[in-house]
DNA sequence: TGAGGTTACGCCTATCGTAATAATG
DNA sequence: CATTATTACGATAGGCGTAACCTCA
């Protein structure tokens, strides 16, 4: 389980498209077909139920998306965390280092 | 940033100590060094201040680890809670397929 | 001087895009 | 028959282990 598959299989199932999620993630469409059915052996569940061209969210993936949703989130806050850290020193690269502490 | 990153920044980052982290985690120092230096050049901010030998979390660190170690976790949960609930169904595999709906 | 973190190097797997295939509306 | 998901296939980038290197206690 990576965070790329994670992200194909949010964008698809915030779209239930696979074209469309490939659109938006700047990949083609065979890259978010497998990266989703690899997550789905890897879990061992179908995250989506296949009928045609339709791609719908099955109850697992529905339950799983909640926690992907959240975890991808928390670690976007993260990262624009430390972004705002750094650009607050503004000059002062090193600033961290006087708040470490040594026994 | 991949989910491979984050594990290994967490366990450096537990253990401050990367030998250690390499083999709890089954891998080469190489790889959790070049993994953790890889994670770091992508957010722009030293995790950790080397010394030397010494390993230590930055403040950057710190506020980072928080959002890992909170998105590792409810990622796992994640995977756990869909383990429980295919294990209910005990022998019927298609149930989540009534739960669907239709338009 | 040896324990431990980093860097170099070659290998190899995993992912990608293109293109062919399948399915269906 | 056009649209869209999946599969096949070859190419390539990225991650790994080994081993050399460097640093410090």
């Amino acid at each position: 389980m990576e965070l790329q598959q994670l992200r194909y299989f949010r964008e698809v199932a915030e779209r239930e498209h696979v074209t469309r999620a490939a659109e938006n993630l700047f990949v083609s469409q065979s890259a978010i077909s497998r990266g989703v059915t690899q997550l789905e052996e890897e879990l061992g569940v179908p995250l989506f139920y296949r009928q045609g061209r339709a791609v719908v969210l099955s109850p697992y993936g529905r339950s799983f998306l909640e926690h992907v949703t959240r975890a991808l989130s928390i670690l976007e806050s993260g990262k624009r965390l430390l972004s705002e850290q750094t650009g607050k020193e503004s000059g002062n690269r090193i600033a961290w280092l006087s708040t470490l502490t040594w026994n």
